[in-house]
Order: C-alpha cells, then sequence, then structure tokens
DNA sequence: TTGTAAGCGTTATCAG
DNA sequence: CTGATAACGCTTACAA
C-alpha cells in the first residue's frame, strides 16, 4: 500500500550531505549555495520526500495551522451568502501559503474546550468571521494567539484586535446619499441586530446623511438580516404610517424581505419606494426589480484577511484596522 | 503572554506517577484503576494541561485530522446550497470525535502537490465532496488513504471507494411517478450534466416511471445544476414543440430556472405544467409556486458521511455504499 | 499495574 | 558553509 515516506535523513544519504543540510534547503534555500540545493533537490525530487508536518511542528514550534472559527450555528452561518463566499476566499488565499486551514467550530456550551486547543500551539492563528457578545472570548484569545477578524468586534478597543472590514458608516451614507439625489425625501431604514457592529455602523451612515440632508424623521426599524425579519420589519415600518419614498436595508436579504411585504401591499419598487442595499450577492441579484447595491469585494475581504494574518504571525506589524473598498452598483431598485 | 503549555511530564510529576501511565489515562482510561485516573485527571484540570499535537502525532503516526477536498473552483462551491450546508454538516459531525477537519482545495493545476499533502501521512482520512472526471485521482488515493466520497464518483467501482448517498434514481423514480399520480402524461425532464452519476441515475429513474407508465416520449435536457443553465434547458424542451404537462427536474435550482421561463411564456404551473424536483432548500421553498420536491437529509448525510470515515480509519469494516433515506415533500407545483 | 527507555522526523544550537 | 547532537512532547514496547 502506502510507500512508507522518504524521510529527511534518507534524502540525505542519497544526496551525501547532512540532515541539518537538507533542512536547510528545505528551509531556508539562500543560506545555502546553490549547486548543493540542485543536489539536495533532486534528491528530494527522486524520492518523493515530503516533510512529515507533525515532526516540524514539533521542532520547530510552528504548527502551520490557522483556524477559522466560525459559531456553532454552522447551517445557517453557511447559509449566508457573505459568509459562504467569505470562507473560500479565505481558503483559497492561504493555499498559495505554507498553511493549511482547519475550520473550527465554536462550541458555545464548552467555550474552553475551543480556548485550550487555540492557546496551546496547536495553531498558529486564528481568524473570527463573526461577532456576537460571546465573541469577547475571542478578543481576549487575540491577545496571545495571532487573529484576525473580519469586521469590528465588539470590545474591538483592544490594541491586539486586528480587524479587516469595509467602510460600513461610508457605504451607508454612499446608499443613503443615492437616494436622496433620486429625488428621495422620505427616508426609512432597515439594519441589523443591535449587538453587531455593522449593524450599528450602517445605521450611523443612514443618518449622516439623513442629517446632512435636513431629513431625518426617525424611521427606523431592526432586523437579524434574514430576509423574515426584514420582511416584519418592513411591517413595522409601514404600521407607523407615516410616508417613506426611500429605504437604505442594511443588507440584500433584509431588502428582498421587505420587498415581499411592499410587493403584497401593492407598493410599487421604485416607483413609490426607492431601494438602496448593501451586499451583491443572489439576493441583490435576482430581486425584482434588482438591487442597487453597495458591493463587499467578498473574495478580496478574504485575502486580506488571511494575508493580514499571516503577517501578523511572520511578526510585521500590520494596522489594527484594514478597510477594503466597495462599489455602488446602480440598478433597478431606484 | 502564552503561559508555557504545561506537558505530560510536569502532568507525571504533580500527580505523581509516571509519564506513561499520564499517557494511559489520556489514551485509554479503561486500562488504568479509577484511583489513578482522578488523581491524574485532577493535575490535568489544575494544571489546564492540553496535549501537544504535533508530539502526538509524531509518536503514535496519527494525525487525528482529516481532509475535506473541495474543488478548485471554491466560491461556486460554497454557493450550492447544497454543499454550504453539507460541509457544516461534517464538520459538526467531526467536532465530537477527536478528529479535525481541514479544508483542501484541489489544485486542479498541481494535482500532485494535493496528493503529496495527503499520502504522507499529515492526514488520516478525507472526504471527497464533488465529482467530475477530476475525480478520479481521488479513487486512486483512496487506495491508500481512508476516504468516504459524497455520491458516486466515476470509477466508483474499486473496491477501496466507500461511497454515502440517497438512492438517486429512487428518488428520481418517486418524483415521477407523483407527476403521474396527478394525472400527468406528457413528462419531460432536465437533469445535470452527465458526467456526473447523480445526474445519470435522476434521469434513470425519470426514466424508469416513465418506462413503467408508458409515457416516455424522449424529453430530455441536459443542465449543470444552476439556474441559468436551467432556464435554457427549459427553453430547448419547449423549443421542441411537443406537448409538456409534467417536468421532473434534477434540482430545485434549474427548476427555478425553468420556471423563470415559464413564467415569461405565460405557461402556468401547476395548472399547465406541474413540476417535480430535488433538493429542499432555499430555491424549492421560496419558487412561487413552491415546490413539491424530495428532500435530501443533508444534515443526516453530512453526518454518516464523517462517521463512515471515523469508523473507517478505525479499521472497521464498512459498507461501500451506504444509502440514506430521502423524503418526498408536497408543496404547490403539482 | 506501573515505570524505563527508545524512538517518532524535524529543527536548532554550536562547533568545526 | 556544513555536520554532530541535543532537544521537541508524546507513545509504546518491554521490563519489572
Amino acid at each position: 500500500m502506502q510507500a512508507p515516506s522518504p524521510t529527511l535523513e534518507m534524502v540525505a544519504a542519497r544526496a551525501g550531505v547532512s540532515k541539518s543540510t537538507v533542512s536547510r534547503v528545505v528551509n531556508s534555500p539562500d543560506s545555502v549555495p546553490a549547486k548543493v540545493v540542485a543536489a539536495v533537490n533532486a534528491a528530494i525530487d527522486e524520492l518523493g520526500y515530503v516533510p512529515n508536518l507533525a515532526a516540524r511542528s514539533l521542532a520547530s514550534h510552528r504548527s502551520r495551522t490557522i483556524a477559522l472559527i466560525i459559531p456553532e450555528d454552522t447551517a445557517a452561518f453557511f447559509t449566508d451568502p457573505y459568509y459562504a463566499a467569505l470562507v473560500p476566499a479565505v481558503a483559497k488565499y492561504l493555499s498559495t501559503t505554507e498553511y493549511t486551514l482547519t475550520l473550527v467550530i465554536a462550541s458555545e456550551s464548552e467555550p474552553d474546550k475551543t480556548r485550550r486547543h487555540l492557546l496551546s500551539g496547536n495553531v498558529d492563528g486564528a481568524v473570527v468571521l463573526s461577532h456576537h457578545a460571546s465573541d469577547l472570548v475571542y478578543v481576549e484569545i487575540a491577545r496571545s494567539l495571532p487573529t484576525v477578524f473580519s469586521g469590528r468586534p465588539p470590545g474591538s478597543e483592544d490594541p491586539h484586535t486586528h480587524m479587516v472590514d469595509i467602510d460600513n458608516v461610508g457605504a451607508a451614507e454612499q446608499a443613503t446619499r443615492y437616494l436622496l439625489q433620486h429625488g428621495r425625501r422620505s427616508l426609512a431604514t432597515i439594519t441589523g441586530p443591535q449587538s453587531m457592529t455593522s449593524a450599528l455602523d450602517r445605521f450611523e451612515g443612514w443618518m449622516r446623511a439623513a442629517f446632512a440632508a435636513g431629513v431625518n424623521n426617525g424611521l427606523v426599524e431592526y432586523a437579524d438580516w434574514s430576509e423574515a425579519s426584514g420582511a416584519d420589519a418592513m411591517r413595522r415600518l409601514l404600521a407607523r404610517g407615516q410616508p417613506i419614498d426611500g429605504l437604505f436595508a442594511a443588507s440584500a436579504q433584509i431588502a428582498t424581505g421587505a420587498m415581499e411585504v411592499l410587493r403584497e401591499r401593492g407598493i410599487r419598487v421604485p416607483a413609490d419606494i426607492a431601494i438602496t442595499t448593501v451586499d451583491n450577492d443572489h439576493f441583490a441579484r435576482n430581486a425584482s426589480p434588482a438591487l442597487t447595491t453597495i458591493e463587499q469585494p467578498v473574495t478580496m475581504l478574504g485575502a486580506t484577511i488571511a494575508a493580514s494574518l499571516v503577517r501578523l504571525i511572520a511578526g510585521e506589524a500590520i494596522g489594527r484596522l484594514t478597510l477594503v473598498p466597495t462599489t455602488l452598483i446602480e440598478r433597478e431598485s431606484v
């Protein structure tokens, strides 16, 4: 069966050098004369040598492994197009590095298990993707383990907290201004849960734009990013009886839910209510009318997260907050 | 910062026993008297000892790591609700075991890199999730590494190929019979790519039911599982000019695409054409009318895949093909 | 039932 | 620039 993997020692023998030399050409070829490098590499190829990760980790105290921490409710997590795109983006970037990605499910029930696993040298770094109250655990972990958060977790003031995010305030402001520019004055917004910074920031962006235009009227409702919750929020908004001719929804899923309600009530989009939102995903594209939205460059976000973490592990100083640019995509909902 | 992780040796000292004994209580508590187990565990807790994975792997020749192999086109992969649900299901099951899950992207460009990584003792087993021609590599790898495939890869006759799947033929047959039972006689089908066994099987199920009822008329088109391709296939079907009053679409995404075309043409569902499909996902639920479909128990599939692999690694004999039951969900599309 | 001691395959230190 | 040699932290015969 399994051809017993050749060891570094066998390569050394074959190339007529010592183990140390082979190790050197594998890890820092520059510190060895080109001739030797060539000879050793030849031996490596001939034997099909692959370094044993466990031995490497044990001796070097580096696991070459990065943990991707995802919330316990995995199914819901992957169902969100944003994360469904972000995870592979991180994975893809890492596949070009020496790091391996492991999926670790943050167990709410026994958080200490996760904590220990992460802090015991089994991983070199971590990526934390979703942020709820419980994520305070991770900002604490981040003090001892190189960690990059996607978005700004609550408690992100800690100097060890490194984050990659979009400018949520600016994005929301831009989306809201777009509504204003198209003549809408009675603006409402449905944002995400108040426990999440991105939701708060998008709300703030909406407020800023509204204030600047002098049209803020307190039409705010909260949802949990989902379609269903977006629909509920829209109903509550409508129930207030105030006029609305423009809506900024904090996610395309929310917008989609809201549009269902509008359709039921015979309210036309964009004729009666114009809508802008965030996320250029399946929901934004397939809504009818298709949604004018702020696109988050998910692939770039993922790559940036991964790249930042790799640098952090390498000991480089990286900014605490890296912002990735967004772009407005104009479609038919305004 | 990082409190230096206590070692097995420190635990031994604290508990007043030898390293071997500690190792024994960690790995096979049954082989040690209860009193000793208790004492050692106390020491472990007090010290917050966590075994060093690398050392363990190196000494035991077991990595306690399972690779989840996903196709290179990661974005498309996670976008498919089926895989988006399957991955977390596998992860979740494994989180209850001693195994850790690593994501490995099958690089089409340098397949040997993946191959080597897998075959060099860095992982104890692999889960292969998608099957295209290139997956022949994996049925070969499966000969030396415990591997479980979701679905039946081409080349699955190899005795080392272990698979977990639903009964695609039976499911399609049932879905098609449902159409017949509701009085439809002019049946068409849109199935998946001919390179995938599941698509072939679903087509066969449709054929069997149609033949049994004496109504087969050759109305078959192929799609690639996506909405867009489903729409195209529907157009081709319609272009044939033959009457159609029932359609079995091999996936809810295909069905959704097909329905868009029907809507454009003013063909009513189910009045003019009744539709059944497979997958109880977002697409099936949110189509209007909602789709009557065969549900694949994705969570169970994932758990079964993971459980099978764990047993395979343990050296247990498991059936080459494990079938997981499906259920018909009746909604408004028939 | 328990302890001793020899590895596991690397990296890293330190001479040469 | 290269080669011994000692870790790295654990498992596992083998002895006691």
